[in-house]
DNA sequence: GCGCGTCGTAAATCATAGAC
DNA sequence: TGTCTATGATTTACGACGCG
């Protein structure tokens, strides 16, 4: 049992890229929220549930975005996928 | 609070979302025996005295502001882990 | 008000999965 | 198989705000 639980340990902590499902998901609720990025705790809470992944893990992901994402600003990264032609980026004159 | 624009600004990024300090100090990666002596005291107690804080900035040749920060985000480096730990089941 | 506490984050850096 | 780079995680450094 022990062997079992810290093989468990050990595999879970070995860094795994994210499905390209949960990208999506991210990337939708980024690109959908480009002009306010910051999900409320909440907000994070289902992201993490509907990815499979953890809150602090949804952090690190926007966190790693939103740097990497301006680091970018002015080249072709439009990044394809979730902007919906009605952008929902309103308001805020 | 401020502005600091990344080089360009295409069209509408949307991207107004702020933050960029320019007078921040950049980082700086403490050496091994800092983060080790650091840790050591870490352990010793997680919250520093005046006196403390000055003599360990003093040995590690890192200012009083810079050992205590990093106590701080020691102590919330603690908290994620117990947290993590507890939702091992 | 000061001074140190937490919380959330930016930005740099680390580690290494994975693509090639 | 052996590079590399993209990606998830961790490390410094603050701003904002709270408390005694």
């Amino acid at each position: 049992v022990m062997i079992l639980r810290s093989r468990f340990l050990d595999a879970r902590r070995k860094r795994r890229n994210f499905n390209k499902q949960a990208t999506e998901i991210l990337n939708e609720y980024f690109y959908s929220h480009l002009s306010n990025p910051y999900p409320s705790e909440e907000a994070k809470e289902e992201l993490a549930k509907k990815c499979g992944i953890t809150v602090s893990q949804v952090s690190n992901w926007f966190g790693n975005k939103r740097i990497r994402y301006k680091k970018n600003i002015g080249n072709k990264q439009t990044e394809r996928g979730a902007v919906q032609p009605q952008n929902k980026m309103q308001f805020l004159s | 609070t401020n502005g600091e624009k990344p080089p360009i600004d295409p069209n509408n990024p949307a991207a107004n979302w702020l933050h960029a300090r320019s007078t921040r100090k950049k980082r700086c990666p403490y050496t091994k025996h800092q983060t080790l002596e650091l840790e050591k005291e870490f352990l010793f107690n997680m919250y520093l005295t005046r006196d403390r804080r000055y003599e360990v900035a003093r040995l590690l040749n890192l200012t009083e502001r810079q050992v205590k920060i990093w106590f701080q985000n020691r102590r919330m480096k603690m908290k994620k882990i117990n947290k993590d730990r507890s939702k091992d089941e």
